[in-house]
Formats: structure tokens, sequence, C-alpha cells
DNA sequence: AACTTGTTGCAAATCATTTGCATGTATGGA
DNA sequence: TCCATACATGCAAATGATTTGCAACAAGTT
């Protein structure tokens, strides 16, 4: 169930966003499955991985939690209307989404890193994360169009 | 009802994106809301703006319509998990969403605009829309923080 | 004017996410 | 180490935006 290292609790427990975060065993099982994750995954997949028997509500509210905290990315992607959880720290992805077959092809850099906007300053905001998804069509489903024609 | 001039119908009708897309009145009306809209909208909103008597599900599906063909741009925000809609043709904005409340920030510009990613070409990916946003805190509530402490 | 095919309205279904509540437990202090 | 207490969990029921089935309609075509 538990396959944290002493280092990876070490970590939560040092976090300072994850300062007055409760280290419940379910919590510690849900941060392993998204340190070992190798994609962005939904609620219902986080839970397919954990190998213990915790409750779906339970993963909503503890993401709802890393989210707040900054601790962990939440995307919607507005191809199916879930939304997807990846660790901040991981060197975080983003993705173009097929408006067709809804298939995800990572992007090979972020477009946003070291990006500093005008706005953000004179309104005294502090961005903490951000989501960002291109949305277009891939090869395939150009080609198929191309034969077809649009509906 | 119908209250878009000759040459705004004439757009819709010319448009390359809405080949084959039938102009109903239905259609037209919401187009019109999308035209005249100061900002993105959900579905519900843009019914509400409607002064036609026409289904919510209409709406729905004629955005969704849109969507896939690139005629709108849909945004899904984290925080609510409301999807808002507004024309791709307009000067597109980005926002920044404060994680406490919710509020939305208008970015001075387009951190996307003229960016091109290794990947889109390697895998032959044609990138028609995108979807940004900047999450964090604005300056109100930091200051509220500070003050109470997170739970 | 008739046809064909896509569109609408309505109401019911979906389905991811949220929530109330009673029970359980991590964490800090005695 | 043990307790108290505030915060977490499980369960099941509620929510609420979005989707869908289906019969009646209508846009664009021939």
């Amino acid at each position: 169930m538990d396959t944290l290292s002493g280092k990876e609790l070490l970590q939560f427990r040092t976090a300072p966003q994850l300062k007055g975060f409760r280290l419940t065993r379910e919590r510690r099982v849900i941060l392993n499955v998204l340190l070992e994750a190798e994609k962005p995954l939904t609620a219902e997949e986080i839970l397919e991985r954990l190998q213990a028997d915790i409750a779906l509500s339970t993963v909503y509210r503890t993401l709802d939690k890393l989210v707040r905290r900054g601790y962990v990315q939440q995307t919607l992607l507005s191809t199916d209307g879930h939304a997807v959880f990846e660790l901040t720290g991981k060197a975080h992805r983003h993705y173009m989404v097929c408006l067709d077959c809804h298939r995800m092809f990572p992007l090979a850099s972020c477009p946003i890193k070291g990006f500093h906007d005008r706005s953000a300053e004179e309104v005294d905001f502090e961005v903490v994360d951000h989501s960002l998804v291109l949305y277009g069509y891939c090869h395939d489903c150009r080609a198929r169009r191309k034969s077809l024609g649009s509906q």
C-alpha cells in the first residue's frame, strides 16, 4: 500500500506548501501515485492505481487541497470535460488535444515559462500555476476529414 | 430577435469554417450574442441574452459544432468547472483566476501568440486554438491569508 | 413544391464532482 | 506515552452542467 521511501515522506513533510496538511495514510498513497505517474491523471485513474481501498471522494478532496496549495496542477480538458492532475513540481508538460479523436500530444516546451504579464504587476496578482491546452487536429484526423468532408 | 445585419450574415455564410453549417434562426441568434459579447460567456449566460425562446440543449449543440470548427473558443475554468465561450475571431484574452475568490483578471497580452512548438511539427498537428488560464492569488486574498493563516 | 438530411424542443439520462454526517485518526501538548 | 481536538474519511445521496433519444421541423437542393 504505502510504498513511500523515507526520503519522499520527508519531502512531503517539509514542503512549505504542505504546512498544516495532515499526512494521513490515504494522502500518502495518493501522493505516491502522483509521484509515480508518467502523465496527468484523472481522479478515477488515480483511484485505479491506488493499491488501497480509498473512497473516490477522498481522492477528490485531497486533490482539491493540493491544488489550492499549488502543490498539484489541475488541467480541464474541454474535449471531454474531465480534469487531470499532476504534481506541479514535476517537469510539467502541456498538451495538444485533437478536437476529433481527443488524443493528447505533449508539447516540447512550455510557452509560459519566463513569461511575465504587465497586468499581473498592475493588479498585484501572484501566479502560482497555469493551465494551457492547445486544440486542433492531428495528422490522422486531418487526413480522414479530407477524404470525408465535414459534417 | 434576429438583429444580424446583412454584412454579418454574409460573414457567417462565407466563413470557410462554417461551410456546410446550416444557418437556422436559432444559430443566427446565438452567433449574434457571441458577436456582441464583451467577455466569454457560459452557455447559460448566452441563453439569458437571447431574446428568443431557444432550448438550452440547442445552445450547447450549436456551441459544440462551432468549437469543433474552430469558430468558437472554449475555456474551462477549474475553479468552478464551467465552460465559457467566445468567438475565436475576436481579440481573445486570457485570464488570471484567483484560487480563493475565483475572480478573473485579464492578461494584457497572449503569451501563445507567435509560439511554435517543435513537437507540433514533428507529429504534424494543426493548432487552431488554445486555452490558457493562470492560477494564483489576487492581492486581496493574499492580504487576507496573511492575517488568517492557511487551513 | 417535394426531398433529404441536419436541427430543434423536451424531458430524461449522464456522470464527474461535491456534500452531509457519523465515525475515525494525525498531530501537538501535558 | 496518552489525550484532546480539529481535521479526515467513507458512504450514500445530492448537485448541476452537459448530453442524448426521439418525434416533429425546416434549411438548402433538385
